[in-house]
DNA sequence: GATTTCTGTGAACTGGAGTTCACAAGAGTG
DNA sequence: CACTCTTGTGAACTCCAGTTCACAGAAATC
């Protein structure tokens, strides 16, 4: 079940939002100003926050990194009747998801919030597809290690791979290299040298992190 | 094949030790002095490095540092005729694998580079065992998603951890539990609550460590 | 051009992780 | 004390990742 926190300064405002969003099933809990949000983005966990701009003391711009440093899987969606290019610009530059104009129909709101929780499932959904794959293919001893010999030797061809692995059934390693090849940690260049990707640089990083935590 | 480095202001004894450790089938540098020393553990991986204390420029034991930096993986053995408690204490705080005070039987040397090499070995074994266990176990959806609810909630006993993850036959969740158990990464207090253990903590780590980087 | 090496594809098999179902003892509750 | 809930164990089964073996076309080498 979502959770929208409401950031204005305008009570009226926050009521109605607070009302139509928990009457489509958003838990919503409202700050006055964005120090008051900071807290209770502190104890809660929100999916997406509400960020008016001109507010006492800290206007929402300025706010957006302090709320994505408190709690960083949170998106932002920056309200503002002072509507200019350059602070939508700035706003999105800060990591907000989206910008709305005031006054806005609450409907539009809705629509734009639901946009965002839809595109944030998927994604959830495609990050966990890829941790599973990095998780599973990594699982294998034989891949971890042909992944550390491509890495370490920037010539390999096939054979040598097979060689260096001292396997003598090239089709095993076949297999293991074509695993590696359909999640894309490695590649083949025109000469059929293996190399690494930027996938799987980061297969590399993450290895080595495993490494030195269970090694302490 | 292992390789050692040799760094020692003395000739002849550079020439005696090279000699033994390559018919020990130990491929050996050396080098007379620290700085020479860094520089072919720059471009070479050495197993072992033999360091004497008492050199022009830079003494071993403050070079102790700069060589791990360099390669962390290298194991240090200090040789050194001034023998005192207060540098021997230093030297192993420092990170050296072992101390030696001159003169000594070749021999001597031999065995403790050997019981070195033997050590690391079953280290790395050990070590590689624990990569292997982590990633085969975290490999399973079922199996990340109790450990992610067990650390979100502290309170948890089995039926409810079974009903929180909307599964409708309780053995199989007791079948992954019991894995979670044997790998220590969970453990259950006497009133059968679950908690996380601290090799658990490590891999909740390893796995935030994984998803910050495939998510970027 | 014959031979060797490289780099595959494919099918059958194997082993074991994971699932499902049966069953049950102990603890808690009414 | 009867019933419900919790927490197991165990066996049979399923599914599939991984292995092994057979085979073969293309490229390189002699």
């Amino acid at each position: 079940m979502p959770r929208v926190l409401v950031v204005d300064d305008d009570s009226e405002l926050r009521a109605t939002i607070k009302e139509v969003m928990e009457s489509e099933g958003l838990i919503t809990d409202s700050a006055e100003n964005a120090e008051k949000g900071l807290m209770l983005l502190k104890d809660n966990i929100y999916d997406i926050v509400l960020l008016d701009v001109i507010m006492p003391k800290m206007n929402g711009i300025d706010a957006i990194p302090l709320f994505l440093n408190t709690q960083a899987k949170s998106k932002i969606i920056i309200m503002t009747a002072y509507s200019t290019v350059d602070t939508a610009v700035e706003a999105m530059k800060k990591g907000a998801a989206d910008y709305l104009t005031k006054p806005f129909k609450i409907n539009e709101l809705m629509i734009t919030i639901m946009r965002i929780l839809e595109e944030q499932k998927f994604k959830d959904c495609a990050e966990e597809l890829d941790i599973d794959c990095a998780l599973s293919t990594m699982a294998n001893p034989i891949r971890r290690q042909i992944i550390h010999l491509i890495d370490q030797n920037k010539t390999l061809r096939f054979m040598e791979i097979t060689r260096a692995l001292g396997i003598s059934d090239h089709t095993k390693v076949n297999f293991h290299l074509k695993v590696l090849k359909e999640s894309d940690y490695i590649i083949q260049n025109s000469e059929k040298i293996y190399r690494i990707t930027d996938k799987g640089d980061k297969i590399l990083s993450c290895l080595s992190v495993i490494e030195q935590n269970l090694s302490s």
